[in-house]
DNA sequence: ACCGGCACTATCCGCCAGGATAGTAGTATC
DNA sequence: GATACTACTATCCTGGCGGATAGTGCCGGT
């Protein structure tokens, strides 16, 4: 029988992942810059619906938490180039096990569902 | 050069994990369960601080998701068993993929951190 | 001098997850 | 018949995330 301490400390970790991951904008944000590293701007019109407001505020996050570095370019005007740190890379692999149980999960429930009903508590299965 | 569909095909069944395991007791409730199956009272005194009204809406989401089955024992009073399905169990090797991650990440941070300053942009990590 | 692009910051506001509190229904025990 | 236990449901309310909108400072082109 595990004392309360115990499963504290193992449930924090996982808190703290998912925290890293909230937001509407983290995980398309950390797959635009696997593909390759980006401007501010670029960034704006890919993930079409932030707000710059948003924007910055998920990247300073991510770059907190040194997923993500910003690299000021001496161009005239002077840009900022966004990329994924090597670590960031790391975290790829965690969003991939996410991504690979999440489509064989979205499979399954549609396949235990009539075609007509496509809306479950987790979630629009026709989005 | 992804198009915008692909990318959206990629970021969804993340998001559909990320949802399935959103707020705050989904990961608690599914670390109790895989010790063992609970009753309802025992999880509400378990996850000290939940609410019955919370803890019944949890528990509904983890069942249609097919992570969590419910059973009613024919006992006096009647009794509420809950307990993960073997579909929940696979689903504990994602969450065991995200602490592993989140262990060395919260090792990351504090190493690079001076003992008096704990409080960062991704949480508390001295809590 | 003016316009436009880049990289943001500042203010205000609406929505909703989840907390607080209370109530329901069935049974059993004192 | 009053109280207690199990398993919830119902109503109200608040904090905070993120959207909408507007503004800033710098530079380069015409």
């Amino acid at each position: 029988m595990p004392k309360k301490e115990e499963c504290i400390h193992y449930v924090r970790p996982v808190r703290d992942v998912l925290e890293l991951l909230a937001g509407k904008w983290k995980v398309p944000l950390l797959v635009a810059l696997a593909v390759r590293s980006r401007k501010f701007n670029e960034l704006e019109r890919l993930l079409e619906g932030i707000t710059p407001r948003t924007l910055s505020k998920e990247l300073k996050g991510l770059e907190v938490n040194e997923l993500v570095q910003r690299i000021v370019c001496a161009t005239t005007p002077v840009t900022v180039e966004y990329s994924l740190t090597a670590y960031g890379d790391t975290f790829e692999d965690v969003i991939a096990t996410l991504r690979s149980w999440g489509l064989t999960h979205r499979a399954r429930l549609l396949e235990r569902t009539e075609p007509e009903q496509t809306t479950f508590m987790c979630g629009n299965l026709a989005e």
